[in-house]
DNA sequence: AATCCGTGGCC
DNA sequence: TGGCCAAGGAT
């Protein structure tokens, strides 16, 4: 065992640990719809949708995922498009399209048996080490450490862990520490348990010591710091950019749609016809015009703006006008600029601002 | 190692 | 109101 490893689980009551701390999840843990069975499939599918988002979040996205997407198969064999719409909203597409991949991967090379060991699971599109300690232990038993936030945030407090958990490193000891007080017998129980421990009651902010069932064992408690834990140094830095977009029509109606690129930001999904506005130059409606004219071929006129908006991600900002606009000249159809009609915009996924964009457009009206 | 990648809720 | 936070992974 690792030197470092050793000094914090020194003097350590496991057994007694590990029975208060499950015996504790046997009795209040919250009645999720991933936890009616141990099927890999739906378990992998929530540990995916978990990542980054909370619980409240999740439930209503699985209930849908599940209902049109029941097994594996049906999620390899789904068409691309159906899929990234059961995902929007949820964020993080990328999560979805190698979730997506490794489900084809699963059904061509592993028969569509989800696999369980660590070095195949573990290779898999968007499994990193969390998802595949998670989903081994909780569907198939397997003792593997499933560190997350909340889990950092426990045995910080517990083990009085000073290491700082935006650093890269710092993941790899607790796993280290995880792997000497696992219950060997009860993987499952043991990791879910520290996850719902961290979600109910040790908490970020002002944990709920007094309800604890492993107070006695939390060294943080117990010298009264648990509220400087866990260290956390790295600050975010968000940059705005300023966009112009705008609700472009044709004669009969047709709304002008744009997927954007496989890969970065928002990847796959659809949007309104948009551009950055750089400034110093011309105003931000005839740069959209000109956008338009350079990269998709259009010739649009754009009238009055009628919405600003403000879309946040957790790395930048975008600040959007809307502008109503028309097309003024024959247009090229392609994979990924469509003309489609009113009542078909509700068939593609869109990011959140470009929800609210259509939103306004339709109870602003139409006009121009 | 440092950045990028969504969204909504909370205090 | 705004910064922080939430069951991470890829590059």
């Amino acid at each position: 065992m690792n030197e470092k490893v050793k000094r914090f689980v020194e003097g350590f009551l496991i057994d007694t640990f590990q029975r208060d701390l499950i015996s504790w999840f046997e009795k209040e843990q919250r009645d999720l719809p991933w936890r009616k069975d141990t099927d890999p499939y739906k378990i992998w599918v929530s540990e995916v949708m978990l990542q980054q988002t909370r619980v409240e979040t999740v439930i209503p996205y699985f209930h849908h995922f599940m209902e049109q997407f029941p097994t594996l198969e049906a999620l390899a064999d789904a068409d691309e498009e159906k899929v990234l719409k059961a995902w929007e909203g949820l964020g993080y597409y990328s999560r979805i399209r190698n979730l997506h991949a490794a489900v084809k991967e699963v059904k061509e090379r592993y028969g569509g048996k989800v696999p369980n060991r660590v070095e195949e699971f573990s290779k898999l599109k968007g499994v990193g080490p969390y998802t595949t300690g998670a989903v081994l232990s909780i569907a198939y038993g397997i003792p593997e450490p499933a560190v997350d936030g909340n889990v950092m945030r426990v045995l910080s407090r517990i083990f009085l862990v000073w290491d700082d958990i935006t650093k890269a490193g710092t993941r790899k000891l607790f796993e280290g520490i995880v792997r000497e007080i696992i219950d060997e017998e009860n993987p499952s129980y043991f990791n879910q348990a520290l996850m719902e421990l961290g979600a109910l009651i040790c908490i970020p902010r002002n944990p709920a010591c007094l309800l604890c069932p492993v107070q006695a064992h939390c060294r943080a408690f117990h010298e009264g710091v648990q509220g400087e834990l866990p260290v956390k140094t790295k600050k975010t830095n968000v940059r705005e950019m300023p966009i112009v977009a705008a609700v472009v029509q044709n004669e009969c109606g047709k709304v002008l749609i744009h997927k954007r690129d496989s890969e970065g930001l928002l990847a796959n999904l659809w949007e309104f016809p948009n551009c950055e506005v750089v400034h110093s130059r011309e105003n931000p409606k005839t740069q959209l015009e000109i956008f338009l004219k350079e990269e998709y071929g259009v010739t649009v006129q754009l009238e009055q703006p009628f919405a600003a908006l403000e879309h946040v991600f957790s790395h930048l900002i975008w600040n959007i006008v809307v502008y109503y606009g028309k097309i003024v000249s024959d247009i090229v159809e392609t994979e990924r600029l469509k003309l489609v009609d009113e009542h078909e915009i509700s068939e593609y996924a869109f990011p959140v601002s470009h929800q609210r964009i259509w939103h306004e457009y339709k109870e602003k009206g139409t006009g121009g």
